[in-house]
DNA sequence: CAAATTCTCTGACTATAATCAGAGAATGAG
DNA sequence: CTCATTCTCTGATTATAGTCAGAGAATTTG
């Protein structure tokens, strides 16, 4: 990697370090310490339980607990038992904790008002632009791809995502019974590997891989969410699929896909997969794909 | 200001936020606490004064005194008195405190290469290129301008550093006695007023006006320190100056320039100056602007 | 030269942001 | 029904990041 774009990084690091350390000092506003007021904002308008807070902010549980205390003792939010289980409890603003939370708002909007308003209009467009592309690369960079069991949750949902999403485009619908199969054991080493591209935890994207005998790999269930769409995301998984392909000593990939699918042909052609004869009977493809490795 | 603008910014806050926490637990790296870290950052390679550490950290003196003996304990830095002032007290670090500032170096470097590892070429590219853009982009806004008296320090350094320049670039040199006065007294309310551009307090431009009788302005002493340039600071200045102007019942402005401030000239005919014919008798100028207003 | 100011330090104190151990209630798995 | 697990809480304790008051030495100012 070149050295002066590490430097630019690092560069930028600093600058918004610096100026993020303001936005936090801003943010928090006096009224309440940073915890109490990243917990306030996260329990947001419908109310959370506590375990989902912990989750999402990885908080322990008795810091967490004790926040909650403070803020209770406020006025700002009441606690109470869940009632599907009795030992998940649920947390919600009162009326005066969503004022606080408004306060709060208005404070970030007013920040980011302030890093505009010395600008003129055309360095303001462009800054915002500039943020616009900053923040989809970085978050693209925060997407990780790997092996994942085709049987544990995410890899179940995301399945069933794809056919979902498949069922919506394809103009005859989709039925999963029909096509070429990819089932679960199918899709596990050494017949094949399932990878689930994740954005903090959370699933975003799959794709997989059957091996077959001829050292030709069979390229399923490739899949990016509609919220991840626009960061490359596509292209990432097909290169980590190939990479795993070419581990598996496979030589050819194929591929066959729907021509509803557009983007995803697009993203095949430039990726130097070639149009081929049709090598199967999938009902729903249009177009057979071919690549040597 | 348009909201989805500042949608945008306060998006980015959040993205930056989440990752720059990530940068900072990374930055600290488990030897120091972040305090320790910073401090050592900024002492540098060849020393500093405690004064201008605190300065530049903007921290309390205690507080830097004990994260200072904190360091020194670990045997990461000495203490000695100055002596060109004996209140004065000069902090360097040992070859085991230089050694641990590389080590963060390291860490940072390393945070930065994480960011840019998993995209593809064409993605770091515009990634950088972005930062690049916000990062001048935000340290434009932090610019501020603001009325200031003409005799106080950082006035007379911009003053001093823009007569420098011009000495520089004009063939003949440059003899601030020869020209049309501006003395503190003619940039001082009434009479006149001298701007001055201050990046985290430090200036880095300056503008002035005198006032005449019959309703024209003078412009004089436009300057823009070297590393704060391309950041449209100039015209920031010169719309300040303008705005000054107005409020101060001026209906025309008038400026004369040399014909080696090729960036001057510009702006000011792309902001409105009518070039004119001469109306005094500058031996430094060749061309004369004006501007209704 | 005296008085004011500057620079650094120590002592005393505080708020914030945790962490760890363990208890008690509810739930789920066998 | 029993046992393990989950969820939340309390108590005890810690590290970090400060703040404030004032003392003592050196320097600058009038």
């Amino acid at each position: 990697m070149d050295m002066p774009l590490i430097e630019q990084v690092r560069s930028f690091n600093r600058t918004m370090t610096e100026r993020v350390g303001v936005l936090n000092d801003h943010f928090l506003g006096r009224n309440h310490p940073l915890g109490e007021a990243r917990l306030l904002w996260e329990i947001g308008e419908k109310g959370v339980s506590i375990r989902e807070l912990r989750r999402r902010l990885s908080l322990d549980s008795a810091y967490v607990s004790r926040l909650l205390r403070s803020l209770e003792k406020q006025g700002l939010l009441v606690v109470r038992a869940s009632e599907a289980d009795g030992r998940v409890r649920l947390v919600q603003l009162t009326p005066a904790g969503l004022r606080e939370r408004t306060e709060l708002d208005q404070r970030a909007e007013a920040f980011a008002r302030s890093l505009l308003e010395p600008l003129g209009e055309s360095q303001r467009a462009k800054l915002v632009a500039a943020m616009a592309q900053v923040e989809r690369l970085l978050i693209a960079s925060m997407v990780q791809i790997t092996v994942a069991d085709p049987t544990s949750q995410d890899a179940r949902w995301c399945i069933e995502q794809y056919f979902t999403e498949l069922g919506e485009r394809f103009e005859a619908g989709f039925d999963p019974t029909l096509g070429i199969s990819a089932h679960p054991h199918e899709l596990t080493p050494p017949a094949g590997l399932l990878l689930i591209a994740r954005l903090r935890e959370e699933p975003v994207g799959c794709g997989a891989l059957k091996f077959h005998e001829n050292a030709v790999g069979e390229l399923k269930r490739m899949w990016v969410a509609p919220r991840a769409r626009g960061l490359g995301l596509g292209r990432r998984m097909l290169l980590a699929l190939e990479h795993e392909a070419r581990e598996a000593g496979m030589t050819v990939l194929h591929l066959e896909t729907n021509h509803t699918l557009v983007e995803a042909i697009e993203l095949y052609r430039h990726s130097g997969y070639q149009e081929v004869a049709a090598f199967n009977d999938e009902p729903y493809a249009h177009h057979w794909f071919e690549k040597r490795l």
